[in-house]
RNA sequence: GCCCCGGUAGCUCAGUGGAUAGAGCAACCCCCUCCUAAGGGGUAGGUCGCACGUUCGAUUCGUGUUCGGGGCGCCA
């Protein structure tokens, strides 16, 4: 498909080399670089070229911005070319030009803003892979509306995106789950034996103890002596009374233990896929942490590390030596016990990812893995991996306010609000937008009180309606839509109708500079901007008006804005109602 | 101590190596006999934390500094 916008640049950016050329021969190491004017006023498109040549060529730069508006050729496009300011050479481009961008809206349809920048190229995106160990909060809502806004925007920008959701299943987090719903388990049994106060203590845990008990009766059962049996207090040393417990736990219950894992494990996988597909979000795969001990992949991994003198002993663990590879310090791979650490299993997930073929891999991470970035690089550049291929997108943190007071958020000891409490309150769409309303790198403040109490003040709104405005009218005119293509375009030529124009013609540049910076953030203020402008033109503008040819242009114009207003909110994952 | 993020309007935040720094909310004043007032128009509100440097030009880039937030496990 074509694109305007690109064609225009080109063009525009082929005048000023060869006014360039006649002007300056011997510069032509200058890059001519267009910007977008803020004021309507200083044209279309316009360039500093005058003032960076006025130094080298030591000249006047406004006398040379003459000059070089004097040697510009003529162009079909271009309207008129000034000097402004400094030494701005401001484009003004003919209405025409900008008029054709409605059509091209219309036609394209779905497929406009779509643009190139990726080529057709592999990207995999991770984002969420939250622990299953219990209900998804808001915070992961933020890494999951960020991931899958971003996904989109990668598809729109031209890569084939695929999306990975990382199970945890193998971590000791999962044992701790697994444990907190035996425990629960047996207390409604009627054991008497304390709920360890480290634990998983949410309402969900008692539900899944719930659930075994009727799904699979009393296999489960023992003595609160056999269970308690060796175990330090908690006092002592809480974690090696959870782990003394997930001992003991692993050897009463033998296969069954295994049984319970998966049980709970598919449980809460289960409710999370649930979860994220009612807000919108799917994956490709879910990739699970245990297949990577299971396929001897990690075995594998550390072993060739070993073999290529990336890895040393000290104190009975086995170290990788990230340190050689710009890391503050050396890292365990492998436990003194034997056991693997998480980072060995993801050395080996990066591997797998690089061998499944991918141009580009993007990680979304929570800000508060920061520091884990330089260890998994410095593991890939030591297999012999360009790490320049993986991008970790690094998310801040949501801090919730409930009541002006900071809520907490430790899923352990079952204080947070969940995700879906979220949605329920202020709807899905306001979710996904007020999530990516703010730069993924920037810390959110989410005062959920003002979230749920002012959830019709919430922008999003805003831009639906916008949308929903302009089906409005199409009803009222009731002709068909699908003509406006041809609709003669000439006459938008108020200073409204031409700003609205040139708001169409910077969606494409919106999608491949905001996929370019990983920033679906952008979109939304453009789209914001974008209905702003519908709606000011709306109260000063009747587009039903009794002349056929200006109310088709109009109704065009209202059209395109329409198409950009869905293509745009579709990469958002927000709805674009038809009626509000 | 080291690392990451930030300091822009009363509040929450965008933005850019360029021309008069923007939006939403809050305040004040206007606009529905007319396509949805979940809208629009206007007023007021700023030494872009501070200093120095690079540059024709810095709120934007660099260095330093200060003040906030977060992170630095043989946890995952």
């Amino acid at each position: 498909m074509s694109n305007t916008t690109p064609d225009l640049r080109s063009h525009l950016t082929d005048l000023l080399h060869s006014a360039l050329q006649v002007v300056a021969p011997g510069a032509a190491a200058i890059a001519v670089v267009l910007e977008r004017p803020k004021s309507l006023q200083h044209g279309d498109y316009a360039s500093s070229l005058a003032m960076q040549l006025a130094k080298p060529m030591k000249r006047n730069p406004r006398e040379l911005a003459q000059a070089l508006v004097a040697a510009l050729p003529a162009s079909p496009i271009l309207d008129k070319a000034e000097v402004a300011g400094a030494g701005f050479i401001n484009l003004h481009l003919k209405p025409a030009a900008k008029q054709r961008i409605v059509r091209e809206a219309l036609e394209h349809g779905r497929a406009f803003g779509r643009v190139k920048l990726g080529r057709g190229r592999k990207v995999q995106v991770e984002f969420v892979s939250a622990n299953p160990t219990g209900p998804l909060h808001v915070g992961h809502g933020r890494g999951a509306a960020y991931g899958a806004s971003l996904s989109s925007l990668l598809e729109a920008a031209g890569y084939e995106v695929a999306r990975e959701y990382y199970v945890n299943d193998a971590g000791r987090q999962m044992d701790i789950l697994a444990l907190s719903v035996w425990m629960r388990y047996l207390e409604s049994n009627g054991a008497t034996l304390p709920f360890p106060t480290n634990a998983y203590q949410g309402d969900y845990v008692r539900d899944m103890a719930r659930q075994l008990d009727e799904a699979q009766g009393k296999r489960y059962l023992y003595p609160a002596a056999a269970v308690l049996d060796g175990v330090p207090s908690v006092e002592t040393d809480p974690e090696a009374h959870l782990d003394g417990l997930i001992a003991n736990a692993k050897q009463l219950l033998g296969a069954d233990y295994a049984r319970l894992h998966d049980f709970v494990l598919t449980e809460q996988l289960g409710d999370c896929r649930n979860d994220l597909v009612e807000f919108g979000i799917t994956f490709d795969s879910w990739f699970s942490e245990r297949s990577l001990f299971d396929s001897g992949l990690v075995e594998r991994v550390v072993d060739k590390l070993e073999k290529s003198g990336h890895l040393f002993q000290k104190e009975g663990a086995k170290w990788f030596r990230s340190t050689d590879f710009g890391d503050e310090k050396d890292r365990v791979v492998q436990r003194g016990n034997g056991e693997y650490t998480y980072f060995a299993s993801d050395i080996a997930h990066h591997l797998d990812k690089y061998e499944r073929g991918f141009d580009r891999i993007i990680n979304v991470w929570g800000a508060d893995h920061h520091g884990y970035i330089a260890r998994v690089k410095g593991a890939l550049q030591a297999l012999g991996l360009d790490s320049e291929r993986l991008t970790i997108a690094l998310v801040q943190f949501a801090v919730l306010y409930r009541d002006g007071k900071k809520a907490s958020m430790s899923t352990r000891a079952g204080e947070f609000v969940t995700l879906r409490e979220l949605r329920n309150e202020v709807g899905n769409d306001a979710a996904r937008f007020f999530y990516v309303l703010r730069k993924s790198d920037q810390h959110l403040d989410f005062d959920l009180d003002l979230a749920k109490s002012q959830s019709n003040d919430n922008p999003v709104y805003y831009i639906q309606y916008a949308h929903a405005r302009v089906c409005s009218v199409m009803e009222q005119w009731g002709g068909n839509p699908a003509e406006l293509v041809n609709a003669d375009l000439t006459p938008l030529v108020e200073e409204q109708e031409l700003q609205i124009l040139q708001k169409l013609l910077d969606y494409p540049e919106q999608i491949e500079s905001a996929a370019r910076e990983l920033a679906p953030h952008l979109l939304a203020f453009y789209l914001r901007d974008l209905a702003g402008g519908f709606h000011s033109y709306y109260n000063s503008t009747r587009l039903l008006v009794e002349e056929d040819r200006i109310k088709l242009a109009r109704l065009a114009l209202a059209a395109a804005i329409r198409q950009v207003l869905r293509n745009g909110l579709e990469i958002l994952g927000v709805g674009a109602p038809d009626r509000m």
